[in-house]
DNA sequence: CTTTCTGCAAACTGTTTGCAGAATC
DNA sequence: GATTCTGCAAACAGTTTGCAGAAAG
């Protein structure tokens, strides 16, 4: 938690950006409600604890989590985003139920290697990923 | 060309909806224009022959052609919506050039054959997937 | 002549932006 | 003190919906 907070006030101070609370504040509730998260459902946390909080900053900071390596946003089924706290995780894909809304992480080797050797052979680039499965989950598989 | 028109029309009468010139416009301006489209432009395009067709029939009829397996939804970059004539068309996989905009497709076996069994394994059912690449072109890749 | 469809405008959702005052450096 | 940040409200983009009249079956 401390070495977390500490990568974000160096991106802050090394782009002359200011530490503020309300920044500390959406990291921590990132990282204390866990999972993949709206940024209402984050705001909505946060206003419990801040009300006076605003959506609008709730909208930046996570834009800036993102920048400096902290979150990860994934697209839910209806395109909607999603953030999940991503320091220091291998980056993984997902797996989302359409009946409960489950977003369950796997990662496999093999589909980087074959990712990257499809963008090879196509002169391609790779910055950066989606990929997700949708279907239903094992609880609500049987329809 | 012919075939197309009657799985839409055979779609159309199986489900007791109605035959319209604006239903069968938009499936045949989506095959048209070609490549993946975002509502608007299918719209755009379509303006200029039925100069009073409405956004909102665009945007209905679409839902009608994916639903009918005649149009398949790529969400791009920023999460917009895109179009593309799907029928007959083995599932495929897109890269996405972030410079120029881009649309490459590709297949692979081997993605689809991890996918199945990182499914399998934890008992998921895959229903449809998305799956993107996000960088640079060949043309694009010199920054 | 019943039911569905269209085009329009209004509503809605998720997100961004402009601004005046507050906080940080 | 200069600059950035906040919260608010308004703006915005993409999409959906309610409705009255038009078209299809």
């Amino acid at each position: 938690m401390k070495n977390v907070l500490n990568i974000l006030r160096d991106h802050i101070r090394k782009n002359g950006l200011k530490d503020t609370p309300q920044r500390e504040e959406v990291l921590s509730s990132l990282l204390g409600i866990g999972g993949h998260r709206t940024p209402d459902e984050i705001f909505e946390a946060l206003r419990r604890r801040s009300p006076s909080i605003g959506r609008a900053t709730v909208f930046r900071t996570l834009k800036l989590l993102e920048e400096c390596g902290l979150a990860g946003k994934v697209l839910d089924a209806e395109g909607r985003s999603r953030y999940e706290f991503a320091h220091g995780r291998p980056s993984h894909d997902h797996m989302i139920c359409l009946a409960c809304g489950a977003l369950i992480e796997f990662k496999s080797r093999a589909i980087e290697a074959v990712q990257n050797r499809a963008a090879m052979s196509r002169g391609f680039r790779i910055l950066w990923r989606r990929h997700e499965l949708f279907g239903r989950c094992r609880r609500c598989a049987a329809d």
